[in-house]
DNA sequence: CTTTTGCTTTACGTTAACGTAAAGGTAATG
DNA sequence: CATTACCTTTACGTTAACGTAAAGCAAAAG
């Protein structure tokens, strides 16, 4: 199998450009291979643009979703950087349960909204 | 009662710069009265300055939070302008309840991470 | 009455996240 | 074999969301 993708096949799956993609390498948040002079990316690549993609919806800057990349990157028993790798999750988690929070009382409010509207 | 707020009384109450206060009313998203030179703020403008904050922690742009004021702030009866109006309370609601999604998935994943970690 | 504190406006600066040419290489298609 | 399609790098431009002086008014405190 071990599929790969074109830039464009990128850019036209996840309704991206090209220069979106080259950006986010750029910030070595993907690192396509090369095969002569054009990437080349695989399912790997495919799953960091996801997870870069979504980080954005959700209203992250590309930084903190470099951080939260490195997260899920983690090499079997890097032991020493354990602890401090747990520590981000933790605080990764705090504020994703503010947001939804955040989330959730605008949702009730635009009920609130929707209501006044509709009497 | 009627309580009234300076500039600073704000921006340490939110732990914002004035700098910040004032380039939202620059935008329209807070219209302070005036005594003599100097921005009094009431109630009301305390309350938008946390709708526009958490907008913020949610990750919408300024813009994009003066359209979800416009909600808030609906006279009594504007008939002809309702059904445009539910039409972007939908919208809205459809977008947060994506962003939902987004964090509950991203959740998920820190706790696999965590587990992986931990293990 | 002078000094400090807190406010004001004006305006140029900065960072993030790309957009948009420009100029050119390679590969497949008619 | 020329043209089109797709890719490349380099580099300047743009928008949002403020930061950061600079220069000055006005009230309160010593």
């Amino acid at each position: 199998m071990n599929k790969t993708y074109s830039i464009s096949d990128l850019s036209k799956e996840f309704h991206i450009t090209s220069r979106t993609i080259r950006h986010y390498e750029d910030l070595g948040l993907l690192s396509p291979v090369r095969k002569g002079t054009q990437r080349l990316f695989n399912a790997g690549d495919h799953v960091r643009l996801s997870l870069i993609l979504r980080g954005k919806r959700i209203g992250f800057s590309l930084n903190e979703i470099r951080e939260i990349i490195t997260l899920y990157d983690q090499p079997e028993g890097e032991e020493q950087q354990t602890s401090f790798l747990l520590d981000k999750v933790y605080e990764r988690r705090q504020k994703l349960i503010l947001q939804r929070q955040d989330i959730q009382k605008m949702l009730s409010e635009l009920d609130d909204i929707e209501e006044k509207l509709n009497k």
